[in-house]
DNA sequence: CGCTTTTGACCAGCGC
DNA sequence: GCGCTGGTCAAAAGCG
């Protein structure tokens, strides 16, 4: 199956958004102004730069900073003691590093001190931009996000058939069952409703953003914003809740791909072929055998082919191998060597019933974030040798 | 040299 | 207590 499925039905919400978004007149980041010609003939200073920007289709020809040009001669169209007088549109200088950054700020003026900032431009080496919008930058980012979630979601439920089991009241047969059944279709469903949930969720977000701060800035307020902001505190609160249920749902949303904490998990046990092998897994005690993990933690079981390509990327030493009741392959028991404080486990044993299939136990969770790249290479070369064809009837003697 | 895998020993839990 | 089984330890060996 391929993204198209999951795409197609946002469609409608995707081009909401783009409304949303690009309010018309306002959306000119994909342009950029220069004039050579000006450039050669005048330095670029905090005092023609104005000058310069006029010349631009980022002007707006109503402000007032072009009323002050036209009045009088001897007052700078960035003069704020003559700007902070009036109402309406204005532009004021926010960071100037002559010659090569200024750093305009579009805003709408309601009185000496209360202003909406509206948008952003920079002037970097004589070249104009407008500055994108948060929201535009924010949206971008989370869209991204969620295409490579959905990618990865759809490569995951591609190699694994993934079962997650919760309760210990099922029967062995039904479990043994689960662990078989096919899920690419269930996961691709959770997939496309993960997407449109959350691009309904990012369209309200910058709504909200809209709403309480006329539109959204790139760059850190100046005091006097975070003076009005302070007025705006009802509205500040409502931002919380907006924050705290989004994330909240959010949470919801990804629960069920998550493996959970031990802190949070019920007690559950592993899908076997036989409950026998499962119970004395872990001991908690305090021998030396204590970094066993407890009884009562969380285990998830995927099957994988076992054709050497698909292996997860989290980085494993093998700390052991022994033969298994039942099954002429033995398993292997790996740790993550990425941390030793880490306590995430895994096992590897071929399915007596289709030998093409690895079964692969995850106990316990890792404690930091995927490794960027193997510690080392060395000595791994023979990793998983029991996932690779030609030697997995190799048994141990006893 | 620093990492890995290999592998026999050891431990804990369970059933008898 | 004893034997069986699954899980872990740790010394030794292997690898780049
Ligand atoms: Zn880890």
């Amino acid at each position: 199956m391929d993204d198209a499925l999951a795409t197609e039905g946002n469609q409608d919400i995707e081009n909401d958004l783009d409304d949303i978004l690009s309010p018309p007149g306002t959306d000119m980041t994909r342009i950029c102004f220069r004039d050579q010609l000006w450039l050669n003939s005048y330095p670029l200073n905090c005092i023609l730069v104005f000058d310069y920007f006029a010349l631009s289709p980022f002007y707006d020809v109503t402000c007032n900073n072009e009323l002050l040009r036209s009045r009088s001669q001897s007052i700078h169209p960035f003069d704020i003691s003559h700007l902070s007088k009036m109402t309406g549109n204005e532009y004021v200088l926010t960071r100037i590093k002559e010659p090569n950054l200024f750093v305009l700020r579009k805003q709408m003026r309601y009185g000496p001190d209360r202003v909406i900032p509206q948008l952003m431009y920079y002037i970097l080496d004589g070249s104009i931009f407008q500055a994108p919008q948060l929201c535009n930058l924010l949206y971008s980012k989370i869209e991204k996000t969620i295409h490579h979630l959905s990618q990865g979601f759809t490569i995951v439920s591609k190699l694994e058939k993934i079962n997650c089991d919760d309760s210990e009241e099922e029967s062995i047969d039904k479990k043994v069952k689960n662990v078989k059944k096919p899920i690419e279709l269930k996961k691709l469903s959770a997939v496309n409703d993960i997407h449109t949930t959350l691009l309904r969720k990012v369209k309200l977000c910058i709504q909200w953003m809209r709403k309480t701060t006329g539109t959204c800035r790139l760059f850190r307020p100046s005091d006097e914003e975070e003076e009005n902001k302070k007025k705006k505190k009802k509205k500040k609160n409502s931002k919380i809740d907006i924050d705290q249920l989004f994330s909240k749902e959010l949470e919801d949303l990804y629960k069920p791909f998550l493996i959970q904490s031990p802190s949070t998990s019920s007690s559950s046990q592993a899908t076997r072929a036989t409950p026998k092998q499962v119970t004395g897994l872990f001991s908690d005690d305090a021998s030396r055998f204590k970094k066993r993990i407890n009884k009562k933690q969380k285990r998830i079981v995927t099957q994988v082919p076992a054709d050497g390509l698909s292996t997860d990327f989290w980085s494993w030493r093998k700390y052991g191998q022994k033969p298994i009741k039942g099954s002429p392959y033995p398993r292997g028991y790996y740790r993550c060597s990425s941390s030793k404080e880490c306590e995430a486990r895994k096992q590897v044993e071929r399915c007596p019933s289709d030998p093409s299939l690895l079964l692969v136990t995850y106990a316990a969770e890792h404690n930091h974030p995927i490794p960027p790249h193997r510690n080392s290479l060395s000595g791994s070369t023979r990793i998983n040798k029991l996932t690779t064809a030609s030697s997995f009837h190799i048994h141990r003697p006893l």
